[in-house]
DNA sequence: GTCAACTGTATGTCTAGGACAATCGTGGCT
DNA sequence: AGCCACGATTGTCCTAGACATACAGTTGAC
């Protein structure tokens, strides 16, 4: 595959703003490294003014993304060049790489479409698999680690942000035409779904959604990135039974640990929260008042447990 | 205690760099109009810090829009509440405000249906009005006259974000829903279609994408957020023709101008830009190497203007 | 061993006013 | 009218220091 990293364009060098846009790396942020790891060191216009080099900004995008991974800035901020292309070629061989065999051809292709930018076959792909596998399994056993697939496939860098967003683009697509095929539910419990402020990630809410759905729960999306405090208000006001919410690995443990606390003291007892997604696989201590689902299977069996629950206390 | 529908929210104050992303006016901004106009006055929390309280945040937000039409800052900075709504209220009696009085009813029944969290009724509602109007009419005549109405209500306080939130989750739903529903286009140009950075709305996107659907066109969604250099080098990967873009009023217009200049000089001539969205409805001069789109229904002509070009300049 | 509390370092954000480039609007000149 | 020059307006960038918060390593108790 020649899919060569293009010769740079020749880019003329870039004020301090623009570096910000391309990277993320805000201003203060910008000038407090070189202040401190004396990287990066821009030229300066007659008026004393920062200027970056092409080659600066592309070493500040790589050194974003190593961040966005977990990286710490003491270790990747003066890194030259090569070390943070082999570093960002790394990658983690977790046990989540290796799919089931069974759907592995389904993964290539996937992989295979997504490369050629083949919108058309992606859909009918995804939309195949959809069909064939059902909704339940479609989800748990194909959704699921694909994402993840996906994920390290950037990661090492195999392919592109823009094919990474292709894929969500297409997949959100397809989890929704399968949840809007379910005719609304009405069982208890009634879920209130969403996610924390900082939480773009729609998947995680969107495969947890049809999770639920398919077992004729009753519940009422906000979509992503509500604040706790319109999260207890709306709950309140609906008359919510369970709080569900979905976490990726890009929130920090911490905050949203805080985040959650924040949100169980203003919810009344009586409303339960869920909180799922692979931000929790490596929790340490669980803090009550939160049930925590690191898979998505777990989901019916706490289901068919609340639901227990509630029909033998009010018979 | 019974559910009463809320007290006056309380909003807690806000820190500078909350009142940067809600208002859209940099931290450096807010702190040299405090020192030139001595508004706005924010108190100090026990570090010496800025904490922003609501009404300020309220005043700035107003103040905020009124610039974006054009008005100079010393008019409107330090003037009181009652005058900034006054003059916010002169502008648009825009034509987009008031939705044609055929559509009236369907607006303010979505709206009661928001009020109550009613998202089966509101789901019944939405795809009735897809049913009806056919997708074409649906997004130009009903979706989007409601973007308006939603935004306003709850900037208005009359109806909270969560169900703001869950109008958008529901809408973006139906969209994705009728663009589903079309045979993969095939026609010319062949478009790529995202959003800059910090551009979260899905749905201006979303309805773009149904407009150039309709038409046959062949289109590649990457959903949110990608970075420049990224479109750049996906759109020459795959061939497009057009890269379009959208863009609510959440992004600076000069914040955005500089990511199209950007992009613009990443991309062969051969591309063309295509920026829609709120955002341009009153925009000043229009740099060259992009075409601005304002309105949903400048789409369809602009598409045919292309392919009268193209078939006249390859017969 | 396991876990909690402590501690030092790493890191990003905030503060201050000054400087200045870019834009806007006005008045005078052809 | 059209055009240019000028002063006022306005946002962004600069420096350098302070400090809250997050992380990582260590100690101490059970």
């Amino acid at each position: 595959m020649s899919r060569t990293i293009v010769a740079p364009p020749e880019l003329p060098d870039a004020p301090i703003s623009a570096v910000e846009r391309e990277t993320g790396l805000s201003k203060d942020t910008l000038r407090v490294w070189e202040r401190r790891y004396g990287f990066p060191v821009p030229l300066r216009d007659r008026h004393g003014e920062r200027l970056y080099p092409a080659d600066q900004v592309l070493r500040l995008r790589l050194i974003s993304r190593l961040l966005g991974r977990g990286l710490r800035p003491r270790q990747v901020v003066g890194a030259p060049l090569e070390e943070l292309i082999a570093r960002a070629g790394e990658g983690d061989a977790g046990p989540a790489l290796q799919a089931r065999a069974a759907e592995a051809p389904l993964l290539d292709a996937t992989l295979r479409l997504l490369r050629s930018y083949d919108e058309a076959g992606l859909r009918a792909h995804l939309s195949l698999a959809l069909q064939r596998l059902g909704l339940q399994r479609f989800v748990t056993e194909f959704a699921a680690p694909m994402n993840v697939q996906v994920g390290e496939a950037w990661s090492r860098g195999e392919i592109a942000i823009s094919q990474e967003h292709l894929y969500t683009e297409q997949m959100q697509h397809q989890l929704r035409q399968g949840i809007g095929a379910i005719y609304p539910g009405t069982r208890a419990p009634s879920v209130m779904l969403t996610t924390l402020p900082g939480e773009e990630h729609q998947l995680g809410l969107l495969m947890a959604h049809a999770c639920l759905a398919i077992e004729g729960t009753r519940c009422v999306s906000l979509g992503v990135q509500t604040p706790a405090w319109d999260i207890a208000q709306a709950a309140r006001q609906h008359g919510a039974d369970v709080v569900g919410l979905s976490f990726s690995e890009s929130l920090r443990q911490k905050t949203a640990l805080d985040m959650l606390q924040d949100l169980r003291a203003r919810l009344p007892e009586s409303i339960e929260i869920w909180a799922g997604g692979a931000l929790w696989s490596r929790l340490r201590r669980r803090p009550p008042g939160v049930r925590f689902v690191s898979r998505l299977e777990q989901i019916s069996p706490l289901l068919a447990e609340y639901r227990a629950r509630e029909s033998a206390a009010a018979p």
